[in-house]
DNA sequence: AAACATACCATCCGAAACGGACTGTTAGAG
DNA sequence: CTCTAACAGTCCGTTTCGGATGGTATGTTT
């Protein structure tokens, strides 16, 4: 007797790790995320308890308390979670992606280049270390999904420390 | 009698607006953003009626209302409020930035390389498109804030196109 | 073995943001 | 004078946010 619900890209974002890795709990969850797709797509960990939840309730996944000690909860796709999941893999509506750069509107009501951009390189490199290592740690073959995606996340950051390299040459105000 | 309010995001957008272009109706502010700012900041057009009224109760801006016709509000902004803005820009902490791509986190998941980016293609095409059509606009002379922040942008979108590109080279799963 | 420290794990909830449906207004075209 | 398109603003139920808080397991010290 599944709810009707709609499915948000929260929604996919715990239904596709489900998939991957099987069987996972909220805190399972919410460190997959920071793993891995939570470099281009952030949500609060609390969602990450809420969601699973209202999924079970709409069927498509299952809850299942652990007996012993803590009693997590442990979730699993169902097939009606895969199907939904799959549809939504299928579907290649051009939506629009967001962006929303601190930086970027500081440096568009007039913040300091310069100073701005020493603030900025040393938290673009970082995150260009970051994704270099996982990139080492997996050189897979640059087909799968998750290679792909940190593939265009790297260049993305390459070009973001460049520019703010640039930035940083300019003489301060 | 300000009350203390918390400014965000948005909050800054407007007292940024505000000082650019002196005095704005709603309507204004909205038809500015969606000019410039929104590009890489969205907001619903709803909080440009929100948030100036907020932001007038605790002393930011001032509001008036037009005592013809329509009965606009035009606010501008107060010294509080540029003091504020200033500050704010002169404030470079390292804030991490948003992205939230649909299309990134359908190829994280598996999606079709090829079919999903015939789809983004287009998209991201038009969007440089755009962006290269607002540059030729006002070529600027690269030092002002917009136009670096226009700089920064295009660059990304030439990085995407150019992998969605390749990824359309692939053969079809 | 009691007390303490530190991860680990989960929930809650007020505040903010969202976004779309809806209403009203003005100017110009026919 | 009427119609229509663009202009302008409001409302409000739903969702999301994000941090404060509080419990539980495990290991460590005395």
């Amino acid at each position: 007797m599944p709810d009707e619900i709609e499915l948000t890209p929260t929604s996919h974002i715990v239904l596709g790790l489900l998939s991957m890795f099987g069987e996972a709990t909220p805190y399972d969850l919410k460190r997959m995320v920071s793993a891995s797709v939570g470099q281009f797509w952030t949500l609060p960990h609390s969602q990450l308890y809420d969601e699973p939840a209202r999924l079970a309730r709409a069927g498509y996944v299952t809850e299942d308390r652990e007996t012993d000690g803590r009693r997590r909860k442990r979730y699993r796709i169902t097939d009606r979670g895969q199907a939904a999941l799959e549809k939504w893999l299928s579907v290649l509506t051009p939506e629009p992606y967001v962006l929303r750069d601190p930086a970027l509107l500081k440096l568009f009501f007039g913040a300091d280049a310069h100073d701005l951009a020493e603030a900025q390189i040393e938290t673009h490199r970082q995150k260009l270390a970051e994704y270099e290592a996982l990139r080492e740690a997996d050189p897979g073959d640059g087909r799968r999904g998750p290679w792909l995606a940190l593939e265009l996340g790297t260049r993305h950051e390459r070009e973001t420390v460049h520019f703010w390299e640039e930035q940083a040459q300019r003489a301060p105000a």
